[in-house]
DNA sequence: TTTATGTATTGATTCAGATCAATGATCTAG
DNA sequence: CTAGATCATTGATCTGAATCAATACATAAA
């Protein structure tokens, strides 16, 4: 009754999850850390506000101080041409890192928008670089996700050697796993970005994509509603795809 | 007179120069380092052998035991997909780390041939953790490289939306940035890779990349001879690839 | 409810680039 | 030096996806 614990309850007791009650722990920054340096991690971490729908984590050209982990919602990364179209490089879900690759420059090449109401852990990059320095194991886990980051920007790389239908069962089985590994059912995914989008990311036409999708559910390989997809033939979107069931 | 000294004078030579005496100094993994900490990293920097054309740096599936830095010669990176198609991510030119990507599995997910005598040094991965956590600098500076090679592959997934031309002239710019950045002429350019593998690598058909490089040719922008490459307005590349003069 | 306004689907037409095909140039092995 | 292989260029044709265009659906506002 006295209110104010109660006011924002949801945000509250999402921003107040330390790193070690934190579901994402295995697939975040924090995996291997242990007890004192696990809560020193913690420590240099802000829990930021939730950033709502469409609002930017990040824009293009602005200093890098801080790069983001996402612990709710997802977002979207992109550049923009000289005729102002937004340019999609990649997208983020809950346990990603964003803004790695500003690391280089210290200026932002990107901007980050969030597609739904999300929430984030904000990490002061200085900070973060003088701590894995102390703590090896958080050197180790940094230099992985960083790795992982590029493995995966080449296998997107490789998109633009594909067919249509090629490129997005490249990207749903993409999200798929990425869905899976976070413990989302990997049957029924709510795509949080728009036809468009996916269409920019994957260098096609919306109402290519569009269409493939149509095709994919003529097909029987998935029910397509709108931003809501039920997969039915796994198998196939994989040879579709060409990869083996279970890369990540 | 004695002879073994000279016996490879050639090989000999490049093989002794140490960090601190290596033109690459700037661009490399020693970028910021100084006496002691310097010839630390040396020390575990195996100088090896020169690398004969189309020999194999590591394959695919091979154990990432350590990561190279191309001291000399050119490399492609590619993965195979079913059908035994090379599909080609990358070049690597010298003072570039090849490798980056396997380091969260373990396992090289891609093959790097070399497309010319070449010369690496190779680098231990786990002596090279260790070390960058005992030097600050060190670390780093294998953060920024890694964070660059994000940017560049991110870049590199714009190409999906691009035209052929568009494609054709982005993979020159960079070309000529690199090599800029290392001292060479960004005139004249000696392509070490076949209408193919460029083919491969934007994801057009060879033909395509043939055709488009006469169209340059026709419309003055360049002479093409080949692999060798006289650019004549680089500007109006820049405008094609839509980069801005000087974008790194 | 009706009216917007953004988002998605579907159809008709066009076009950039793939594919098929042939020739020429360069390189390598004998 | 020649024969065969590899690599690059150019032309003719075909096709997958872009573009143009219209309609449907959904969410929000009036």
């Amino acid at each position: 009754m006295s209110g104010s614990e109660f006011s924002s309850q949801v945000d509250i007791s999402s921003l107040k999850v330390a790193c070690k009650d934190c579901n994402l722990y295995q697939l975040c920054l924090p995996l291997g850390l242990e007890n004192d340096d696990l809560e020193r991690l913690d420590s240099i971490i802000k829990r930021r506000r939730p950033v709502k729908r469409h609002a930017f984590l990040y824009q293009s050209g602005d200093i890098m101080k801080s790069i983001f982990a996402v612990r709710s919602g997802s977002f979207k990364s992109y550049t923009l041409t000289d005729d102002g179209t937004e340019q999609i490089t990649g997208f983020s879900l809950p346990g990603e890192l964003i803004g790695l690759d500003a690391i280089s420059s210290g200026q932002h090449i990107s901007t980050a928008k969030a597609l739904e109401m999300s929430h984030v852990c904000e990490i002061p990059f200085e900070k973060l670089e003088e701590l894995s320095n102390a703590i090896p194991g958080l050197q180790r886990q940094l230099l992985r996700i960083m790795s992982k980051e590029i493995a995966h920007d080449q296998s997107a790389i490789l998109l633009s050697k594909k067919s249509a239908e090629e490129r997005l069962a490249c990207f749903i089985i993409s999200l798929v796993n990425r869905y899976e590994a976070r413990g989302f059912s990997a049957k029924e995914i709510n795509l949080t970005m728009s036809r468009v989008e996916i269409a920019s990311y994957l260098g096609l036409a919306v109402e290519t994509v569009s269409r493939v999708f149509s095709r994919f559910q003529q097909d029987g390989l998935m029910s397509v509603n709108r931003r809501s997809i039920e997969i039915n033939k796994i198998d196939k979107v994989h040879i579709l795809a060409g990869t083996k069931p279970s890369t990540n």
